[in-house]
DNA sequence: GTGGTCTAGACCACG
DNA sequence: GTGGTCTAGACCACT
């Protein structure tokens, strides 16, 4: 489900926490569904149980999930927490994009113009 | 200066070729420098050799490297393509983030004026 | 249906993508229709699988040809394609004639009246 | 110096002949130059030197070269011939591939536009 | 030493 | 069965 590189240098717990945040935000993992427990992740893993919680502990902060205590976590029932947080995700996502566009050297007309385009549906063959 | 993911799934050859992609439009690697051998590379990474050589290949088909028999392998030095090629990306990918934002019921009013926060340099401390 | 030469020194792989392009823009190979199998083609000419498979990812690359797994290899049904292919053959073929000609000491309204013989028809039985 | 594709269906003779003819518009074979003896070529390609000599006969009577009893044989010193052949030769190689064009349905102008771009010299990348 | 081609044989995913 | 990827090791041409 979730892909850890142990290699880069990212703390592990981050990379558990921004996984799961993008499989709530795919729509990988519903509003409601249970995620599986501290334990089953870390045995599947091979990842101490304590770096697992501490990323349930700041997922649960942000209100992507909630724990039960002595059932288990759950995806927030929130949906529209989740859209809010989509978009502010997107809204990163842009922003940033956006910031590398002109530090290319690229103009705003042809930012704006690439993703209307995106927008309309042109489907111009994306570079894979 | 390239890691592989053996896990992904992805062919490593293709991973070589986005990597190499990815560092000459970055800058990271100039017009004109040498990249390491085939061979080099095969022992850096633990990969057969035959394999760098289909991503050198493939590089070289798209014009972003060539290859000198008995010399060696080099970035290509029309920074002009470069240029484009750097374009052409950050086209493909603001449309494609453009479509996923439609996707996700975001208005176009408010990609653009991310994308307006972006260009403008207002610094919202993104969360990744 | 296609003939390689081991003695000519061109690599068995490109022989076979000249050959196959050929029978495509002839029309001996038509839209849709199925080339040989990999494999099959290997025990055809005792070649390598390996080799032939390169020739085919040359040719899918061209859009000549198609792959899709499990299944086989077709010629594109794209006949736009073809048909500029072809055109764009025909115009490198006349062009670097042309220069073999200039290069020769033909005078350039030699040329077109050579040209204009065989357009219109004047059947010079041409010695070869 | 000739190769010859037993393979192909084309008498062996004419393959020769078509090579020496090449050979000596080629500017390959200068006028002058001995050609190789009935037995050497003979030798070399493991031919019947009959065949060698049925070639070499129709060269001479296409005046292409002389042979010298005793002596061998030689390319013709007249140049005024070979020009005149190679033009000739060049003639026959343009109309037949307009004709081969106007078989594929392209217009006389397209044709002629190759032609004048190649012999202008506009360098676009033959097809190889 | 470099890149380029070819062979041999393995394993996978797809149907 | 099909195509697709990867490995291993050979030989060549070039400098």
């Amino acid at each position: 489900m979730i892909r850890i590189d142990y290699r880069s240098g990212r703390p592990i717990y981050e990379q558990l926490v921004n996984g799961f945040e993008k499989l709530v935000l795919n729509g990988c993992l519903k509003p409601g569904d249970q995620i599986p427990s501290v334990r089953q992740m870390a045995l599947e893993l091979s990842i101490n149980p304590n770096t697992i919680h501490r990323a349930y502990t700041e997922l649960e902060r942000r209100s992507i999930i909630f724990s039960v205590k002595g059932r288990g976590s759950y995806v927030t029932t929130d949906t529209q927490l989740i859209r809010h947080e989509r978009e502010q995700n997107l809204r990163s996502r842009l922003e940033s994009l956006a910031a590398e566009a002109r530090a290319s050297g690229m103009s705003e007309e042809g930012i704006v113009s690439a993703l209307q385009d995106g927008y309309n549906g042109i489907e111009g063959e994306s570079k894979k």
